[in-house]
DNA sequence: ACGGGCGCATGAAACGTTTCACAAGGTAGT
DNA sequence: ACTACCTTGTGAAACGTTTCATGCGCCCGT
């Protein structure tokens, strides 16, 4: 009830208004009798601290902050949850903030954080390159890591994994099963980490010799439906042309293309082998479970959330890092030996 | 930089504390010209309000909510866009929090959530029945809207589907296909959603008469693993006791099912027919795309959202309000007439 | 017995806003 | 010309904490 503070309790309680809050603080430099005197208080009162006050105080708060571009892809959630666990386990509160891929909205979503005076800001920002407002997050002195994005950046703390690995994990996997002809479905191409996947692959086939082609899909997005129209048109092309196996740089992609070359007539992996990128939960569950390129999501969350706080508990200027984590390949059933073309 | 406040603006630009606050809140009552001169104060300094101070002096703060149980769930992260559409088109900023079905994590959150003064709280509480702490908000002052949760509770608005209904339409489907067996796979039982939507279907399968007979099988979460094993031993049963359609409290725990069925050897819809709950886009991706019940989702949360901020304006007792939607049969592949039984 | 330390409690100052009562000057109405 | 009012700007108070210099009493060692 009481909508009062701190000195409500401390009249209650008959001591002084400093010696309340050294209650709530350090404890231990209060004499056990009033340190009860003053918890009975707080108790009868129902009082709850005031965090704003606190952090204006203070000057800065406990809340740390990511911002992802799409809360719904459960790679995403996955690194949320990674983060929040560390978050949570330091006392602090994780906000989750939804650029859903629009700069104006990460836009909005960053000024209101720096007038929170976030503590930290964990961020997979939109678009590459100079970020006019990152920077002043950090010139204010707001520790920003970097999420599944390498860093050119000097400035900042960046966690991520080796995406040109992963495409040649993917890629290594399907020439060694012995396809010739592989497909590579992905985009926008502008996205960082389909292009290094792409390249990965490419380099991988490169190296691997005998001519494999690596033929490439560009999709309009990273989704489910982006997938089944991808599919569509590879079934749509005459058999001699087709493609024997399928990357994909994302799961949702795959679960599109899988979608789709079933209502196609070709099976999986029999007549096409597919491969995602992520390994989600929904990638293991699908009807033909998927073989997908691993990443450490929660781990990414969690090395990416230590990094920040480890920075923000520092107060001289701290070192830097670049965490890149290693992708793994995880075979599932969506792949095997293409079949022998009919001659 | 500049790390201070409106002091250092109002100094740079020759006018008082007062005025600088007025062109931030009330710029209409500043002559121009001082306007002008205050605007551009700021834009060298790059001065940014300072959230914490402004809160406790306001009192409240313009964030806004919500705790759900999985954020890793699509049916929540589509609640949660909706809401946030809302919160975000009226200026605030709406922070997820994640019980992830832990009643203590659920209480550190409310706990935190208090000493931030929150403005409303939107929440789909781990328990029913009486919750101390979400009464302590109320009684505090602070808006709270129940989420996908009916309310026995009067004192506070909730939004939610109706689940009863939603039961009898899938079971309807399913009796009127022809099926005569029935089996419906959820649990725990304790959560109300899987209680009422059991309820649902079992009620329209005597109101159908024909003495239908709806199996119970009972699984320990709502995952897509639970559903894997529940399809396991559907699959172990003879031909003559395997039920001929299945109908599943969740998505998540159908595509599981599905999965485990294929596995099984059992094709879907030709030799048992399925129904999920809550029309994710997963399940429309399925490899058989899923007969489901869609649920409004975005929809729950933007109602819910406007409840919300509008408890909050209005100063005086609000009428609180409950708001029920219908949810709707979507039919896709999954389910189709019972094969007639080999005589 | 005396000074130094230590343990505990105090109260005022400061954090950066917003708000509010008020002042100064100008304009208009009578 | 006088009052009344409007516009624009002012500065102090208040929001609820935390921090810090200070004070008071007590014990201990010499």
């Amino acid at each position: 009830m009481a909508v009062t503070g701190i000195k409500e309790v401390a009249r209650r309680a008959g001591v002084s208004l400093g010696t309340v809050s050294n209650v709530l603080n350090r404890p231990d430099s209060v004499a056990p009798a009033t340190r009860r005197r003053v918890l009975d208080a707080i108790d009868e009162l129902g009082y709850v601290r005031n965090d704003s006050a606190r952090h204006l105080r203070a000057g800065s708060s406990r809340t740390v902050a990511i911002v992802v571009l799409d809360v719904s892809n459960p790679f995403f959630t996955d690194v949320v949850q990674g983060a929040e666990a560390v978050v949570e386990a330091a006392g602090g509160m994780l906000v989750v903030c939804n650029s859903g891929q629009d700069p104006a909205r990460e836009g909005r979503h960053l000024a209101t954080l720096e007038e929170q005076r976030v503590r930290g800001l964990l961020i997979t920002p939109v678009e590459n390159g100079r970020h006019e407002r990152l920077e002043r997050l950090v010139d204010r002195g707001i520790p920003v890591v970097l999420v599944d994005r390498g860093s050119g950046q000097l400035n900042r703390c960046s966690v991520a994994v080796d995406d040109v690995l992963g495409g040649r994990l993917a890629a290594t996997h399907l020439a060694e099963l012995g396809h010739r002809h592989i497909a590579f479905v992905g985009g926008p191409a502008s996205i960082a980490q389909v292009a290094d996947r792409h390249a990965g692959a490419a380099a991988a086939l490169t190296e691997h010799g005998g001519g494999i082609e690596l033929e490439v899909v560009e999709t309009k997005a990273l989704s489910v439906t982006a997938g089944r129209q991808a599919a569509e048109d590879i079934c749509a092309l005459p058999q001699a042309r087709r493609p024997t196996a399928i990357f994909c740089a994302n799961d949702l992609l795959a679960l599109g293309v899988l979608q789709g070359l079933t209502i196609g007539g070709l099976r999986v992996p029999e007549d096409i082998s597919l491969v995602g990128y992520d390994d989600i939960d929904f990638a293991a569950a699908a009807a033909v479970p998927l073989t997908s390129v691993g990443q450490p999501r929660e781990q990414l969350g969690r090395t990416a959330a230590q990094l920040l706080l480890e920075e923000a508990d520092t107060d001289a200027a701290h070192g830097h890092r670049h965490v890149v984590f290693q992708p793994q390949l995880v075979v599932r059933q969506s792949t095997a030996a293409p079949r022998r073309r009919t001659r």
